[in-house]
DNA sequence: CATGAATGAGGATTCATTCAT
DNA sequence: CATGAATGAATCCTCATTCAT
């Protein structure tokens, strides 16, 4: 058995290699603007060795989606499972959630921005799709959860739990796309995170019940 | 005074020839996946011809931008400018605004998005990239004004304008994106308008001073 | 017969107009690295009018030889009509006839070698062919004339006059190309005059006849 | 041993498929009249693999000098490390190391008047074009030595030994553009060799000082 | 398992030249 | 006579991918 596994060892170290590369390459210069030599070559190894471990480069990149959509999953995981927490907090956790894994892996949600409005995608082999949409499906449901729980609690007003789930996510990506996006024009002091905490603060407060408040 | 009005009007519509059939082959392919020759079958003209109008593929690209942000800009604008209109609707109608302009040419936000993150937009010539940025930042600045006379007025809770301008705008990109690529991993009915209503209502209430109640 | 002139005269400047914009940007950018578009914009014109004036890129630029070639001819035929000069200083006036002709004109060289040895001169109008050959061949023609005269008055050793003619010329190019590409590549004082000084003065040491001397 | 050893091997031939194609085809038609895909049609390789080779035309182009300068390099050496030769007759033998040169590669001097007068030459990596101006300074440094040592003898006049070199080269490479594009204009006998003999003649009996003679 | 070597398949541009007005 | 507009025809070069070793 020890033989197996040192093999099963070494393809993962290799696998690492590679992604490592790969994300650093991809969040300086994008998909397009990356070569597989590039990558190779940074990761030490042949071009062809690549196609060893990944189908092709869309494969690849998309490979690196997953580390860090697990790494989100485990996080928002965390706060869903954690009984103590009162559901107006797990809100604010997951936002802290999701801002820890743009700090793991910045390149993030421009995967996903690619992912999801290229023509990619639909050339990943079926596995990684399946993978990829079902940590981020089950993602989004841990979130549509705790607002359904928050209305039956009385704490939220009412509404469809998904929709508020789609809307923690938007403002979430749209926050992060829009702040990466001004401070390429005009670089400067990073207003991301008082500026998603001010988001996340009028959401709460908007989906809050108010008990004898007049509208 | 005909012959010098003519020529104008004809390179208005082979500009126009030509962006229609970018818009068209940028929107259901994207940017990389769009080849010039392409567009010149489509607006049945050479592909050097196209050359003769716009700097580089780039740059037509960029230039549908232009146009869209234009639309958006009125809307905006005239929203801005409705003195009738208490705050509190303007931020709703901002959002109609921005759905407008969204249905008038859905390419747009991928379009922002892709000049704002891909390594574009440093090769543009300056005068489209100046009347780009000028444009989206007079809009954000109109909605940071709203917000501002809201707080004025005492109905608004405070804070940083443009902060909340970002927050708008955000979350509306956030939103058109995210149902966007919720669509093509599952093409169903669209929820957009819904859930846009939904986010903004509760951005509102969100923002809105409440004056005696406890948080 | 007003009209008539004018209209002469009105062409002739245009060609002048076309030839002089067209003399620097070849020049300067070499023929394959200068556009029809850069020349006519120089000149004022639009690229469609200097076809009205030659027949194609390669016409105008070896146009161009046709005016030195005059120049030089013209030099040089002063010279050797001058029936006082002794023949050996015809030989050095000769070098000075080419000298001046490559100050009015450092184009030259460069053209004749380019007409010389790329594909071109082949695409020329016969007319324009002509011209250019009949006029250096009586240049050529008249330098072996004088070297054959030296020869009769016993000034010169015997020798085929034209190979002499050949001689000088490649001398004259030959110090002229290979003193400019020297300063491409280490720019630096121009050197050209006193070497060419001396190879024709060693030239003509070595044409000499010695009455009494042992070699 | 045997692998590494074959790789080598079988680059080197790869190299010279390329070459020897771009050569022929460079001497045919000219450097801008010569496509890529011509020279690996001939090559019997596709396009892209040239540019494994080959950074790009222009530095194929100019490699061909190289091979050639070194064949000179080395023709010319021998020549001057002669011991025994006395250095009238080394300036001879430097006229038929540079004849030889020209028939082992009539293009050469193509090339580099070429490389010599175009822009090119910039656009060189950095290396090859360090070993083309270092190979032909040190030629032209061997024939200024002998023209010195000369000096020295008391057999040639004075002068700048750098100056001759030049003069030297200049006749050479002068001559060979004028007879190939006389013959080029008119196809012909080759009288390049007895003209080319004919000048040095004239050249050594120009610099060769004479004892007891007035001039 | 790793890779050096090869390539097919594009794709963006450029530009001399033409022609209707 | 002059030209704005259009284009056909090239051409260089890139890169993901494959395969023999």
């Amino acid at each position: 058995m020890g033989i197996q596994e040192r093999r099963t060892r070494e393809k993962a170290i290799r696998i690492q290699q590679i992604q490592n590369a790969a994300k650093e390459l991809f969040l300086l210069k994008s998909f397009n603007g990356t070569t597989i030599e590039e990558i190779a070559e940074k990761a030490e190894l042949s071009p062809a060795t690549i196609y060893l471990y990944f189908k092709n480069k869309e494969e690849l990149y998309v490979s690196l989606n997953l580390l860090t959509l697990q790494y989100l999953f485990a996080q928002v995981e965390k706060v869903y499972k954690n009984k103590k927490l009162p559901v107006e907090l797990k809100i604010v956790k997951f936002k802290d959630a999701m801002y820890n894994t743009y700090q793991y892996d910045p390149l993030i949600l421009r995967n996903i921005f690619h992912v999801q409005l290229e023509d990619t995608l639909f050339s990943l082999s079926r596995n990684l799709r399946d993978q990829i949409t079902g940590l981020s499906q089950k993602v989004m449901q841990m979130i549509a959860d705790v607002y359904k729980e928050g209305v039956r609690q009385g704490k939220f007003r009412g509404g469809h739990g998904m929709a508020h789930a789609d809307i923690v996510w938007s403002m979430f990506t749209g926050l992060v796309i829009w702040e990466e996006s001004k401070r390429k024009i005009n670089p400067r002091k990073d207003f991301l995170k008082p500026t998603l905490d001010k988001a996340f603060d009028i959401f709460c407060r908007g989906i809050i019940r108010d008990n004898g408040k007049k509208h």
